[in-house]
Order: C-alpha cells, then sequence, then structure tokens
DNA sequence: CAGTGGTCTAGACCACGAA
DNA sequence: TCGTGGTCTAGACCACTGG
C-alpha cells in the first residue's frame, strides 16, 4: 500500500472543499479558525494558512480580518471557455483537416480602419485569407492580419498547408487575447467559399492578440452553422478576479 | 507617501512575472533557483517559495525537482468567458430592462427526449418561455426547464416580471455548469417574438447547470444576431486544469 | 548521489476591522 | 480594543530526479 503521500494542507483543503460541495457548509458558513484548524490537524498555522490561502485563490472561500473565513457565494459570471485548434480538434474526431490558402497580401492598414492602423502600428499588415476542410468539406473561413512589425518573420512562413493559426502558436508567444463571439448571415463571399446558402447563420469568431501592449494578429473565423461550436465549461464556483 | 504595502512574496512574483511578459525570459529559460532568489531579495525561502508556487499555479512556470524553475510554454487553449447577467448587463447601459413571461407550465419529461428525461430525474419539469427586453425591444428568447425534483421552490416563483435565470441564482447553489454556443437560423416562432425576418442568424447559448450530480435547469437562449455577443478574454498563459 | 523543490515547524510582528 | 488573517523567519527533513 502506498497510502498517505498527499500533503497535509491539499488534504485539509480537499476536507473543506468537501464540505462546501457536499452543502454540509453553505455559502455564507463560517468555516473553523485557523488557530482551530491547526489545533484539530494538530499541525502548524503555515500549512492551515496555506490550505486556506488556496481556498481563497480558488474564490471557494472569503477570509475577512477579525471576522474569520466564509463560505463564499457561487456568482457564476465566468466560466472556461475551451478555444480549439482546429487541426487538433477535427483529427480528434477521427477526419482529415487540411488548410487551403485563398490569398496572401503585403498590404499597409486601410487608413479609416481603426483595427487594421492599430494592428500595423506604423509597419505593413500580412493578409491571409484561407478556408480549414474537413474530410474534403469546407466548414470556416478565415480572414486573417498579421502586424508585421510584430512578427516579421511571418513573411517567410510560406508553408503552404500550415494554417497561419498553428504558424503563430508556434513562433510567437503572445500574453493577452480576446475573443468576441457572435452569429451573422453570411455574405455573398462567405456562402460562396463555404458552399452554403446566403444568408445562412454563421458562427463568427472574432479573435485579437497581443504580446504586452503590442498587437500581435487579428482573425475573424467564419463557421457553418451546425456544423461546428463553442463549449464552455464550469466546475465549482468561480474564478478570481485576475489582478 | 504610502510606499511600500505591498508583500514581498507578491512583489517577487511580479518581478518574475513582467521578466517573463516583456520577453528577458523566454519560454524554456530557467528562473533562479529559490536559494538564489532568497539571497537576492534578502529573505526566507519559504518567501522566495510561495511566489513561485503561486506562478506555478497560474501557470507562467514549470518546476521541476533537481532542475529548477522553467518558464512554461503558452498552450492556452481555454479563456476565460464572461457570462453576465443580462439585466445587470442591460441596465449597465443605461437602457431598461424587462423579463416578460410568456408560458408556463408544469409537465413531465417527454419519454424520446434524453435531455429532459436526465434533467427531470423521474420528476416533473416546470417549462418556462419568456422574452428578455431593452428599452422596450426583444432581443432574446429564452427556453427554460427547470427540475422540480432538484427544485420544489421553483413552483411557487410566480414573480412574474423577474427572469427565472435570475430567480435560481438567488435561491439554487449550483456547482457545474457548462455552456454550448451555437449560430442558427432563426424559425418561425422565434423570428416572430423577436420581430425578426425568418432565417435571421440568431446566436444560441444552451446552459446547463448540475449541484453535484443532479441536474437542475437548462436553458437555450435565442439571441438576434448583432444585437448582442460574448467576449472571452484572456491573460497570461493559460490556467491549471481543475482536478 | 547530490541538489532541487515540497513540505512543515514553532515561533514572531503587524495591519486591519468587527465588536 | 484585540483577535483575526497576512506575512515572514530560520531553521528542518524528505522525495524526487537529473547528472
Amino acid at each position: 500500500m502506498k497510502a498517505k503521500v498527499t500533503p497535509l494542507h491539499e488534504r485539509i483543503g480537499k476536507d473543506i472543499e468537501s464540505l462546501i460541495l457536499s452543502g454540509e457548509l453553505s455559502p455564507g458558513d463560517r468555516i473553523p479558525f485557523e488557530h482551530e484548524l491547526m489545533e484539530l490537524y494538530g499541525c502548524a498555522r503555515m500549512t492551515v494558512s496555506k490550505a486556506l490561502s488556496a481556498l481563497n485563490a480558488a474564490g471557494l472561500i472569503d477570509r475577512r480580518k477579525r471576522a474569520g473565513s466564509f463560505v463564499s457565494r457561487p456568482k457564476m459570471h465566468a466560466m472556461i471557455l475551451e478555444i480549439p485548434d482546429l487541426e487538433v480538434e477535427i483529427e480528434g474526431r477521427g477526419e482529415v483537416y487540411e488548410y487551403r490558402q485563398l490569398t496572401r497580401t503585403v498590404r499597409p492598414a486601410a487608413e479609416m480602419n481603426e483595427e487594421e492602423v492599430g494592428l500595423a502600428g506604423g509597419g505593413m499588415l500580412l493578409d491571409i485569407s484561407g478556408l480549414h476542410i474537413a474530410n474534403g468539406i469546407a466548414f470556416a473561413l478565415e480572414d486573417r492580419l498579421i502586424s508585421l512589425n510584430a512578427v516579421p518573420d511571418a513573411i517567410q512562413s510560406d508553408i503552404a498547408g500550415m494554417a497561419p493559426g498553428a504558424w503563430l502558436l508556434r513562433h510567437v508567444p503572445w500574453t493577452e487575447a480576446e475573443n468576441r463571439i457572435a452569429a451573422i448571415n453570411a455574405d455573398h463571399r462567405t456562402a460562396k467559399l463555404l458552399q452554403m446558402a446566403q444568408r445562412d447563420a454563421c458562427l463568427v469568431v472574432e479573435r485579437r492578440t497581443w504580446r504586452g501592449d503590442e498587437r500581435i494578429t487579428f482573425v475573424r473565423q467564419m463557421f457553418v452553422a451546425g456544423t461546428y461550436d463553442l463549449t464552455a465549461r464550469f466546475g465549482a464556483h468561480q474564478k478570481k478576479p485576475s489582478a
């Protein structure tokens, strides 16, 4: 038997967590004081503190000086959204993934377009369009702009069969990203390229990424409705707000 | 001046974090050993350890015994998705929010519908439809099923002007939730209720919530395309996988 | 095998804020 | 006021694992 290799602070955390999730402790209830827990578990205060700090960071409890620690109320304003790598996703289903480049140009930002001007940062833009294809059927149209100011190497990325997103992920570290998810009716070009009827619904994902304050890329992906959807899961209360 | 009230372990963490985000430390680089950092900052090892543990929990670094701590490569397939409370969202824009109930029935699960059977858990379902309205204009249609097995009190929730989602949030703690996001063309009923042309695109959010193993509710919200979209933001690398 | 991170101790001082 | 959590110390032993 390999029994207890579980750290004590982790065990304390799990104990309290299960009390909360089982309902024995309800939101608002006070958790035993640190000195009570250190007596209960026969350990030093730092050990208890580590356990409670972890629960606090996870958003399971709120800690107030002089008052104690309390089970926090689930607020549910944030969930984890999976942003799948399309290639991995498709091949995970046992289908054949392919990326087909449609156009590729280097051009300056359109002056009236704030998005492009901000992205370019005074430099040129690499403008790439392509199709994501599963088992020979195009399911997504991607229009991407890359700041050559931020990623000069991108101009050499002439790998025809590689999606620019995958290339970027491997070559350019990013620090921040933002996704916008919406639905629109397919315009003429999109409908034609994705072989769908005009005005058919599309799921649109727009993604912007930064490295520090520098804009890296802007991409808009149009998915044929019904062939693709996003899933966000959430377990055990909300995450803490990032600083 | 109020200067330094920032805890030392936090300062150490921020220092290293900015080295990473600025690019001075690249993914794969080794960061100084704990004993080097404790010498550098003139503090105890526990303090350094606390800082590094936090960075590790945040997914910024990987720690390997005998080898040291290393800047982790951003893999990032998950982002934080904001799931806004519609009422708060709308009123935050300075518009007037209103929920108008359309139908409300208690019925058993349709036997051929797995979703409903699983949700009901042998009991009855509360079936509610309603419109979310901003400034007098309906922007979302909501169809919701609530398990009366899990939430018997829901049958008393006769507050006409209160969205069932808001009521549930205040009365029923949940432990797990899942969202599915997709786009579809509006069907006849939806188009009529939301005063949009048939086949106009809709953003669809389907949400399932659990309390432990017990299903609580299933809701489908149809949003008029263009009037609503979801945003997911992400800063500083991926979250750790939850146990 | 030797050095790393992981864990833990038994103290300490302090700021905060509920009483 | 004064008990609480927040932080920190100066040690310690151990498991793991890379060299």
